[in-house]
DNA sequence: GAATTTGAATTTGTATACATCTCGTGTACA
DNA sequence: TGTACACGAGATGTATACAAATTCAAATTC
């Protein structure tokens, strides 16, 4: 069967069948363009892909290890929910975290952790420019998980990759309730931030990164805080865990 | 192809093949019987399981997202090594997160958490008797996650899982050396704190927890770095990192 | 003789076929 | 009418077949 390569596969690796399905599911959960708890039976998955049951399978499973998806014995895959639990989990986790990899981060970085930081930073500069909420998100992750590379430490590095993953999630709705144009002083506080946090890092000055990063963390509890206590209701995107 | 069950899978979950593969692999990585950078090919594994290659390559993609195995593209899979640079960041990770989880656990255990750490806390005092260092490294294992568990955490308990069965790897060094039957006080020492461990978040004494789960590490450390100095290698049994 | 090429054997990646399980539906029976 | 059972369609789990990539060694070239 001769798939037509669609597009935009060129640069990186070589991007088998798996890699497909994995990364344009992966993206789509985290954008939640896929809702919570949909079912993702692998019949769909054939017919939209082109490819057989085998790398659907495959992605599913490197999915479901990365906590994005949900595997029952016998009963199918479906989108893992963001409960309110979850909600409070990735702030107390994440806050402590984050504030471990902003430390060693600047105990351990490299001339060349620096330099990815501090394109990531000018990336996330230009995409919060541009509105584009996806954009936005995505770059923001990118620029948090380099900090978290650049502490050496792999177990935070992955923990710290599945909490940015579901706090993408959430962040759909922030970043809309929180950098609307009419109002730009979250958006620059955030700008300022990760300015603010490069600087530690390039300087090694451990005390000010901690101190940023939980500042930022703040500014972030506060947006969702906002959200929740406003009309514009998170938790109808979100889903109540009723297991 | 019908494949005679061997024996002890009755309890538990169904148990189809790649559970089978993933279980017994997972623990022979675990307890050392398969040596870090040992290669797993498909084919050895499915000679020797008596299942097909879906199942093997399903059983290998669950260990290399928790870690313990690293699949390369086109170039099989081998057993993750354990590098000095990992031995450190065990430390470093297990550290913060022991300290998180068992203060969490102090706030959230409920009466059947506290029922099953008891539980494990005996069936660990038992394994130490008994001399069996994989039964006690297990035990062992399973006592602290539970108390991961305890803490209502998910990516604490998922971080935590993995930091354990890499730390439970380099034990089987450790409980050969400190645990001989001629000195008995470093094991006397893991039970006090055991004992006091489930006492503290028994009694929701947050201080304490963390102050025990400190020495509980310290302790740990100590016998490895009595290890690495003394003329037992532990190093030997490890691989210097050097892709 | 060293480096490069080529090609078959081996191994992995993907597709398909077969086996088993789940769940809804309809029917029999109380 | 309601419950229980049986059956079948559809989905997942596993085995096998085929395609593509890698490896290693023999042959060729410089």
């Amino acid at each position: 069967m001769n798939q037509v390569v669609t597009s935009l596969e060129a640069a990186g690796t070589p991007a088998g069948s798996v890699e497909k399905v994995y990364d344009t599911l992966r993206r789509e959960i985290i954008c939640m363009t896929i809702a919570p708890s949909t079912d993702l039976d692998e019949k769909t998955l054939v017919d939209r892909f082109g490819v057989s049951r085998t790398p659907v399978r495959e992605a599913l499973i490197r999915l479901a290890a990365e906590g994005l998806v949900e595997i029952k014995r016998n009963r199918g895959a479906s989108v893992s929910e963001l409960g309110l639990a979850t909600l409070q989990s990735i702030f107390e986790a994440g806050d402590l975290i984050e504030r471990a990899i902003a430390r060693l981060a600047c105990l351990r970085r490299t001339e060349a952790d620096l330099a990815h930081l501090e394109q990531a930073a000018a990336d996330f500069e230009v995409d919060m420019q541009s509105g584009d909420i996806n954009a936005m998100a995505l770059s923001n992750s990118r620029l948090h998980l380099l900090i978290a590379e650049a502490s050496k430490n792999k177990y935070f590095v992955d923990s710290y990759r599945r909490i940015l993953a579901d706090h993408e999630r959430i962040a759909q709705f922030w970043y809309a309730a929180n950098t609307r144009p009419e109002d730009g002083s979250v958006s620059d506080a955030i700008l300022k931030q990760h300015r603010e946090l490069v600087r530690a890092i390039r300087d090694k000055d451990q005390d000010a990164a901690e101190a940023v990063t939980i500042a930022h963390a703040d500014l972030c509890k506060d947006g969702i805080r906002e959200l929740l206590a406003s009309g514009e209701n998170v938790v109808r995107g979100l889903a109540v865990e009723r297991r």
